[in-house]
DNA sequence: GTCTATATCCTGATAGAC
DNA sequence: GTCTATCAGGATATAGAC
């Protein structure tokens, strides 16, 4: 699937949808206001996606599918290689492609990630579901590969360690603003690959914390 | 100010609006229904508050302040001591009044914690900037005493690291569903001070990753 | 597939009696 | 301070012509 789809009106309006979400939030963003931007009719949205519900869940699927399978890609060549993966491996390979996607069209830019993270948060029910079942087979993955990469921290602590770096991640994605407000324009989060490995040092330690050597 | 203020009707108005505020999200919850819920007529939201926006910021300033004055006490009484602060006393003056906030009721216990959890990934304008203002003082305070307590680490290391700690925080204030979910029901919010240990542990090792010893 | 026109409902806000 | 009644506008959704 192409990363901009102008030329037809389906494409449009999820490329629209897409953007004016991540500005304004969901129920924010009228349909009028999509239509109007997209330049398409309002009736439009309706014959495509069913309603405004199948419209949000349409625009999330199309991204998170490529994401998702870009990290277990990762995932699994860590795991076919014949040395363990370490922590810092496999938190990149959690951590990095949503905030390398911000440089990238494909997968949606920083208009995306910045959806999807703030959606990490979100307290509309429908897409906590979307995103919860979009995410199992993924964490189902990871954490026992985290297991095996940390022998010395428990199932528990594990599972705790991996929540914090969900928010943390989650922030960065999302929130760029408030980085250079509290670091007086010291922090910018132009450069993904600076953001990847601060943010991987950063959680790897944490991961570390209290290990057995 | 009580804690709960049911027998007046700005009171009740208040209460109301932050426990819809925390479940549904602000655009989500209408005048309607707070005023509904909370047995009130609907025009005295605007002789109390004015419009909306004005009861979104007095929700707000209402816990807010408090919750903040109780982080400054912390740090004052750590600097007025003989030993400078560790790192970990520092995280825990910062994230712990949230934390055990969502056992207490003088400070709108898990409710609150979970609305201002969520609103520091909010897209909102007008909220951004009540929570801009009133966290500024707090971040002029801990910033400098976080760097003294960690002279290795560089200024932009900090900033980074102290965005990824707001992140972590954020997240366990407002998301005990996913950390169930993810945990398959092993970790549980109910336990502030446990949570509290186990944030404070994973972000000090952050901090002090790379840090010259 | 795309359009116009419209149905139906809900929103925040206000005027004015009590 | 609290109420009723209502305004003006915007929301999603749909019916039906082309």
């Amino acid at each position: 699937m192409e990363a901009t789809e102008a030329p037809t009106t389906k494409g449009r309006i999820l490329d629209t949808a897409e953007a004016l979400f991540a500005e304004q939030g969901f129920d924010a963003t009228s349909l009028r206001s999509i239509t109007g931007a997209a330049e398409v009719n309002l009736a439009a949205v309706h014959y495509h996606f069913g309603s405004k519900a199948g419209l949000i869940e349409a625009v999330f699927s199309r991204r998170i599918g490529p994401l998702n399978a870009r990290r277990l890609e990762v995932i699994d060549a860590l795991e076919a290689r014949e040395e363990k993966p370490t922590v810092e491996e496999l938190i990149e390979a959690f951590v990095a492609p949503p905030i390398r996607a911000m440089a990238e069209h494909a997968l949606g830019g920083p208009r995306f990630v910045r959806l999807l993270g703030r959606t990490l948060t979100e307290p509309n029910e429908e897409v906590r579901l979307i995103l919860f079942s979009q995410f199992r087979p993924l964490v189902d993955r990871l954490m026992p590969a985290m297991a095996r990469a940390l022998p010395g921290i428990d199932r528990t602590d594990l599972c705790w360690r991996f929540h914090f770096m969900i928010g943390a991640m989650a922030h960065t994605m999302c929130d760029a603003e408030r980085l250079e407000f509290l670091s007086d324009g010291r922090c910018r989060l132009d450069d993904p690959e600076d953001a990847v490995r601060r943010l991987v040092t950063f959680l790897a330690a944490g991961f570390r914390a209290g290990e057995e050597t």
